[in-house]
Order: C-alpha cells, then sequence, then structure tokens
DNA sequence: ATTATTATGTTTACAGTGTCAACATAATAA
DNA sequence: TTATTATGTTGACACTGTAAACATAATAAT
C-alpha cells in the first residue's frame, strides 16, 4: 500500500521493538529517544507522530513487558489448580525468576517513577484485559477465604497476606537482580527453598 | 583565614548539603549539578574541583544517606539487647520506616545504578567505620547459631534467612514507598503487624 | 621575602539531550 | 479534483554533563 521509500509502514512498532533492544543493551539511563529514532533510520523527530513524548515511549515499552511478566505469573498458576498456596508460591518463583533473567525490566516496571504515570494516564493497564496484579490479588483473596475458615496460624487478612508475600519476592527479586544480595550458590535455588521451605505461608 | 569574597569556604560540604536537599525537593530524576552549582552560588564547573562526576557528588550524598539510615538500624539493635529475633523485626520495622519517610532516599540508595559503583569505587562503604548491613547480617548470623542449637522450625541456613528477612522488609519498604501498595489503612502499623504476628521468624 | 606550586574558582566551548515550530509529502476523505 | 489528515523532514531552543584554558588565593620551597 504504502510507498516504502518515504513512509515507514510502521514506526511505532519498531519504535518499541528497537527501543526496547536499546533498552536490554545499554540500561536505562543511556537510553535515549535520538538513538531509538537512529536505529530505525528516521529524523530525531518522528517519534513525535507517535508518542508524545520519551516518557510516552517508555511506557509503552514498559506495558509491553508487563504483558510477558503478566503472561508468566499466570502460567504459574495454571500449574497448580485447585492448590492457593502452591500457586502464591509458585508465582512468586516466576516473580523473582523474571527479574533475574531480565535486570533491565525491573527498573522498567518497578524502579522508574514512570509506573505512578502509567497508572494515571494509561489506565489500561489496570483495566483491560491484561490488569497486572490481577492475577496475584485473586490468589490472595482466595488464600485469605481459605484461611477465614481452616483455623491455621495464617492470617486471614489480605492486605496482610498481599503485602507480605508480595513485599518478600518483590524484595528478593530486586535485591538478587541487583546484586544487593550476593551468594555464592544458585540464586533461585536458594529462593525456591524459602518459598517451599514451609515457614513461607505455614 | 579564607577570603570569603573569592574563594567559597567550604564548598564541598554545602554541595552535598544543597544538593540533598534538591534531591529532596525536585526528586532524583531531575537532579542536575548546574542547579546544586546556582544553589550554592557559584559557576556550573566549579563543582568539578571536588567531584570528578556528577555520579561522584551523588555518590558523596549516598554516603551521608547511609550514614543516617545505619545509625536507625543500629538504634533498633539496642532497643533489644540480647534478643535476636525482635532486634531484626525491629529492624524490619525501622528500615520501612525509614524509607516511608523518605521516600527519594530509597531511590537514591538501592534503585539507582550508582549503588554498584558505591561498591567499586568506594569500598570506605563497606570497609569503614559505618559499614551498611554489617549490624543486619551480625544479627542473622547470630539468629543461625541459635537456631541450631534450639530445634525450632527455622532454619540456620544464614544465607536463608538474609535474604528472606531483608528480601521482605525491603520490597515492603519499596512497595509502601513508591505506592505501588495502596492501603487504606496506617501502613507502618500493617508492617509492624506482619513482622510481630508470629509469622514471621515463628 | 620571594618564588613556585597547588587548590579552587571563572569563562568559554562542545556534543548530546528532549521538545517545539515550520514545512513537505503521502494517504485518505469530501 | 480538492481539502484534510497522517507521517515524515529540517532547524531551532534551552538544558545537560564535561573538558580546556585561564585567574587568583593559599601554601610550600627556595
Amino acid at each position: 500500500m504504502t510507498n516504502e521509500n518515504y513512509h515507514h509502514e510502521n514506526l511505532k512498532a519498531e519504535l518499541i521493538t528497537k527501543g526496547l533492544k536499546l533498552l536490554d543493551e545499554e540500561g536505562y539511563e543511556k537510553f535515549s529517544l535520538r538513538k531509538v529514532a537512529k536505529v530505525c533510520n528516521v529524523s530525531h523527530t518522528a517519534p513525535y507522530r507517535h508518542f508524545k513524548s520519551k516518557d510516552d515511549l517508555i511506557i509503552a515499552i514498559a506495558i509491553e513487558i508487563q504483558h510477558r511478566f503478566n503472561q508468566s505469573l499466570q502460567e504459574a498458576v495454571d500449574k497448580y489448580p485447585n492448590d492457593t498456596k502452591s500457586q502464591i508460591k509458585e508465582m512468586g518463583y516466576s516473580y523473582v525468576k523474571f527479574f533475574i533473567e531480565n535486570p533491565e525490566y525491573l527498573r522498567l516496571l518497578f524502579l522508574s517513577d514512570l509506573v505512578k504515570n502509567i497508572k494515571n494516564d494509561y489506565c489500561e493497564l489496570l483495566e483491560d484485559g491484561d490488569p497486572p496484579f490481577r492475577t496475584f490479588y485473586n490468589a490472595i483473596e482466595r488464600l485469605s477465604a481459605e484461611n477465614q475458615n481452616n483455623a491455621t496460624g495464617s492470617s486471614a487478612d489480605p492486605n496482610e497476606l498481599a503485602l507480605s508475600c508480595w513485599g518478600l519476592v518483590h524484595g528478593m527479586a530486586i535485591l538478587i537482580s541487583k546484586k544487593d544480595f550476593s551468594y555464592d550458590g544458585d540464586y533461585l535455588e536458594l529462593v525456591r527453598k524459602i518459598l517451599w521451605s514451609g515457614t513461607f505461608l505455614n
């Protein structure tokens, strides 16, 4: 259809793809709009036809990653139908694994200040078909209900459950992924041990 | 001694102080060397006589904050002499409190990529009189030893203990401080409940 | 005491950044 | 066929970090 000499066919998608690649290679700090434009063989202001600012492009990239992340959590849940605690443990494991394998994504999703902008300006992330942490919160609420019936030692307060479970895996992911916690052995094995050894959720 | 019209007496200290203030007010992203210089009534390259780069100044500021943070952890330990578990719980509480009260410090200490540079180029932070997390790790090792004797349910593996304890408080601090976890009640009360209700460290 | 050196400022310059305005042309709608 | 919109371009601006060349106060060496 389009004259591919002049128009670029699908610049928007390419900006996201190449932008993500650049982010992986050079890291969040050195990420620059002009570099992405250059990689796409396009003038330095061309991205402004598709994104209203640099942050806007970064947010689009973050949304892309958010999808993959959520998919990974969903797979963890599907591994243990009808076993809420195992679902949560497996989600925690996937959570940490995801960010150990992609340290740059952690910055993008949680450590930059854009996340709150995502929530404000891009509510699709919280409302649309692929809501982040919906899977997680659903499991937490199921567990809360279960704990209310079975009188185990664990709490039935969903806030308490959510903050402690999420906090633990979030913290471990960040500490390991940013190399603040150093350990000679296999990090993921240690995480698995922590999540499944009994002290966590029972 | 010095002619205060020309020379600035103690620019280095003032750069750190005013820089920290600027960081508090405008946040990490908008922090700029030239702004700090202007606030100190000095030309925009004057800071280079005291810091070899922008990152270098930021690191100096981070060291300053690191000291305060460590002091807060030490106070928590001192509250419970001879009770390792309570020390760790109280440290966790102080940990979260510190970053809830100073969200910008969290970025500075843990979320920027400079921390690893601190560890590499500024080993004083890890070696000198005020080593970060030394207090924490000491307590963990004491707990590990205790758990080896008393056959409680808790693990005696110091790595497991360190990662799970540190991970939990680190994660909660970040989630709350960055407003990823939203809650109507008092955050610190919830944290205290999580740390002291029994499921954490027995 | 004079002189050389160092510490600590200054101005100027440069490349890189995000962003805006003005313009040009391809694709599409009227 | 014409008007409008979508999508690209070039050029400019203010701002950034940083280096070089220079100036002077404080200090060390002679």
